[in-house]
DNA sequence: CGACTGACTCGAT
DNA sequence: TATCGAGCCAGTC
């Protein structure tokens, strides 16, 4: 187990995919999600990595504070086109922008 | 093989 | 609220 599987990233971006609109979620859920916990780091690495070709949502990953990826400006103005606020000092509502995954399945 | 790095997280201060 | 340190793990040098 001391290699990371094809599908982990395939998964994570597959999980990425299906944030709706105006909903984000943390590196760490995305990890959980994915199978593997304690890979939030690599969850950061797959979505730096990850082809503009795959139209991937990555905008809507922050992490646990909410917080917006570093030298990602344009992050901020994406979300707030979905209608995700940000605090004064940049941060996401996690309390009230987090996907809850259990609100899809219904 | 060891040291360093980073789109992370959590608890303590 | 902001910082710090420890734990974390694949990739890079």
């Amino acid at each position: 187990m001391s290699h990371i599987p094809e599908t982990f990233y395939a998964q994570v971006y597959a999980i990425v995919g299906q944030i709706p609109c105006g909903r984000v979620l943390s590196y760490k859920s995305v990890a959980i999600l994915a199978g593997y916990p304690q890979y939030a780091r690599q969850v950061g690495r797959a979505l730096r990595l990850a082809p503009n070709g795959l139209k991937l949502l990555c905008h809507r990953v922050v992490n646990s504070c909410g917080r917006l990826a570093p030298h990602w400006n344009e992050q901020q103005e994406l979300l707030q086109q979905e209608g995700v606020w940000l605090t004064p000092r940049g941060l996401v509502d996690m309390k009230r922008f987090a996907w809850r995954y259990d609100e899809a399945i219904e």
